[in-house]
DNA sequence: TTTTTCTTATACATACCTTATTCATTCTAC
DNA sequence: GTAGAATGAATAAGGTATGTATAAGAAAAA
């Protein structure tokens, strides 16, 4: 985690805006960088200053060393013996990353790594230039497989393990899960496929799994309708028996979603011959796998993949059934 | 991305015209022209200059950022790095100083009958038809105050009389969620502006208010960080200790979320001279007014416009007072 | 023809950034 | 306690940035 964080150089700031963001007076600022030689803004070419992210960064510090107490000198040795061992005090780790982007050859595992550090530091134009480019090198799976799903996994395990904050985690999410409903909203609506409802088990809150699913699904040309999270059974049904869906697709990461799943099956074939099929998955099924015996319905599998699979077969197998 | 709206290169409009328009003198226009090669106007056979309408949004968002407090060579510059990063007629086309309802004299609560007809029949084609329409003809505050809002009220209140499932009313919720977001993340973040965070109260489920509000700001060159809904509050005021945002914006709809933000102010309060500002507003706060007296901090009011409005102007004061 | 309004070029005032020097406090070490 | 360093802020003198004003010529309108 503590590994040297790169940050911006390229400068954009002027002196007033670094005044107004760190509340440091332009005077303050010129007679530090005359007197302890700390800093080294970029120059224009009419001389003035032009502050980088990462001066910023460090002049942040500074500014909250000297209302803790610390007079300025103190805390510029405390940070050139600080950053002499290559440890970045938190505020200066945590601000935003911009690194030459990387050759087109690299494998998607250093993409996951790289909008992990994007969305850990709050930065969005970097995670978006990080999207463009792996949208442009590879298909729809490989995105998902292999970047996003890797990423929210570290994610996760970063906050479990207490290293990222869980506004961080919120903020992540809310960024991916614009990117993903996007790209759902991107696709076109197939109006005469087989229709499948996707959303997540009742009390669910986490999305994105589904969203990927659903994503998938329409990219390959299904009708699919994407209900969000926290789906109340009961109108589900009710409305599976007016629409008529080929398929209803259920998520739940939590223990107790997935046990609320466990009757919606019943519910269903009391449809009759216009019954959907009804699959599920997520993560609770892979922490708790002995849910899958408890939960009627179709499995569809612990990978993104597997699921789309089993979903096609399925309906396949269904139209089979009643042609 | 999405197209929003196309303007047209034809070179038609004097330099009076501009004038009117923008509310830029000539003389200005010109002296910009010449100094910073902003621009190129097409001239007639007489040397005389035509602007296209192009030329005349480019103008209005440089007339944004100078409102905003940017000088002119600033604001050129950010211009030029957005145009090379090609974010940027969508961007332009879906300013906030556009004209409302300029060819076409439908009223926007036209769209919003229609946007609730297309959503309640989960018909997602034609409400993208419709948003796309919406957009081409109005400001975004008019999208969103007499559009959004009141297909999102009709919404609620056909779901409250039990005229339609739940399901369709997430239905709708999630796709004018991924619109909001897809919105959001098509504008640029501006990286020397007043940091803003928004977000939703803890335990609260909604975040339509929040979003809106977000991408109004972001659209006028706010510094907009969205933490979607769910805000744990202590998490919060350790970020903000570390990133030293201006300001946090969160919502409510629920009184027991609004109950929640009562000890808020005080804990940013003890963040010392950098403790960022805080607004809040939602739902909660409509239906039970007296909780407006028992939460510190500023109150924003019950009306997009007027939330807006008082963070501006909450900004600009906090500015002039660290200033 | 006269008047208006465009064109370019130059000029000017104000605000702000630059360096260098100075000043008034506060801290620190003896 | 006192001398000297450290620190934030003020001031002067020169340069840049920016909106505007003015002059002189050309085209369009009255």
């Amino acid at each position: 985690m503590t590994k040297i964080v790169e940050l911006s150089d390229q400068p954009t700031f002027t002196i007033k805006d670094v005044s107004s963001q760190t509340g440091i007076r332009p005077v303050t600022l010129r007679a530090w960088e005359r007197r302890h030689e700390v800093l080294n803004p970029h120059r224009a070419e009419n001389h003035y200053r032009l502050y980088s992210e990462r001066d910023i960064a460090i002049l942040r510090w500074l500014k909250n060393r000297i209302d803790n107490g610390f007079s300025i000198s103190n805390a510029i040795s405390e940070l050139r013996s600080l950053t002499s061992n290559n440890i970045w005090p938190e505020a200066i780790a945590s601000a935003p990353t911009r690194q030459a982007s990387l050759p087109n050859n690299t494998p998607p595992d250093h993409y996951a790594k790289e909008l992990f550090r994007a969305l850990v530091s709050h930065d969005e134009e970097r995670a978006g230039d990080l999207l463009r480019e792996v949208h442009a090198l590879f298909d729809l799976y490989t995105v998902f497989l292999d970047v996003f799903v890797p990423t929210l996994r570290e994610i996760g395990e970063a906050w479990y393990r207490g290293e990222i904050r869980v506004t961080t985690e919120h903020f992540a999410s809310a960024y991916l899960r614009g990117k993903l409903l996007s790209l759902l909203q991107a696709y076109p609506v197939r109006r005469n496929a087989a229709n499948i409802l996707i959303g997540g088990a009742p009390m669910e809150q986490h999305e994105l799994g589904s969203l990927m699913i659903a994503v998938l699904l329409r990219s390959e040309g299904f009708r699919v309708e994407y209900l969000g999270p926290d789906i109340p059974l009961e109108d589900l049904v009710d409305y599976a028996s007016y629409e008529s869906p080929a398929m209803i697709v259920l998520s739940a990461s939590l223990e107790d979603s997935a046990e609320g799943l466990r009757g919606l099956q019943a519910s269903l074939q009391k449809l009759g011959k216009n019954a959907p099929l009804f699959g599920y998955g997520g993560r609770a099924f892979d922490l708790h796998p002995e849910l899958i015996k408890k939960v009627p319905g179709n499995y569809l599998g612990n990978t993104l993949k597997l699921a789309v699979t089993n979903i096609r077969n399925l309906l396949q197998a269904r139209v089979k059934a009643t042609a």
